[in-house]
DNA sequence: CTTTGTGCAAACGATTTGCAGGATG
DNA sequence: CATCCTGCAAATCGTTTGCACAAAG
């Protein structure tokens, strides 16, 4: 297809020094396309959804490089799955306690902490807050 | 020994409709002697410590029990693994990025968020900062 | 052509489950 | 004494690893 939009994700892997091969393409491609943060086996049905496209250990492996060089993040909201973001830039979470689903919360929903509050010794270099509720649809559902 | 500190937990305990076993007994004085968060494991080990007082299989099932009443949270600040809280007033979490270890961080380090900013449709329950940073043990190795 | 990635299957570690015997209220 | 808990071992689930083959630069 040659598209901008592939050519952008594909100068991006080079820059980063990663090879370009479909698998890392594809698993790096879906990510971008999505904010729900899905975890591995939910990315790899959607991947293979239309024939094969990647591995199970191929998947973990892209995504260990593509987070090794900073295009994307890990994400530990929920017990016993890892989640996978490739949004890096800083913002907050919200996980609905019925569903489990997980979105994207502005970052200035809260101005930066108060460190000096902090116990003296530790030094902050970053933050990020969770939000828990309940997500319209399952508002519905349970009423 | 009956004195008041075990008095209060086995009160605790029957308050919340629980059985009290010694196991149960062990695991919850244990996490509300400690604010280390710690993981099923280090917990195990630490009850065992002066020989067997309850097996792996228990301490799930214990903190289960724990944790379906109130008495005991869940952690996730980790990959992989599931930390436990006696702590269940509202508090922040600080996560040392070298070595893992966690600690509490005072509520009023933020205020509270402004849940106006969040999509119309969800709903907000509670909230929980994370703040990543290195402790002063990890700063000094480092240097 | 040299290096790195892929994919299969086996290995792993944390957690869960089935079940027989034991303790609790 | 009926109910619930314990502990062992086997099962499960997400993730990692070893290795032979294939692809990228």
């Amino acid at each position: 297809m040659g598209n901008r939009a592939t050519d952008a994700i594909v100068q991006t892997l080079k820059s980063k020094g990663l090879r370009v091969t479909p698998q890392r393409y594809a698993v790096y491609a879906n990510l971008l396309g999505r904010t729900d943060h899905p975890a591995v086996d939910t990315l790899l049905a959607d991947l293979n959804r239309d024939g094969p496209v990647s591995s199970q250990a191929t998947v973990y492996s892209s995504l260990q490089a593509l987070q090794s060089v900073g295009l994307v993040r890990e994400v530990l909201l929920e017990e016993g799955v890892t989640r996978y973001d490739a949004n890096v830039s800083p913002h907050h979470h919200f996980r609905c306690r019925c569903c489990g689903q997980i979105e994207d919360v502005a970052w200035d929903i809260i101005p930066a902490p108060d460190f000096g509050k902090l116990r003296p010794g530790l030094t902050a270099e970053g933050y990020e807050l969770t939000v828990q509720g309940v997500c319209d649809r399952c508002q519905e559902s349970q009423v």
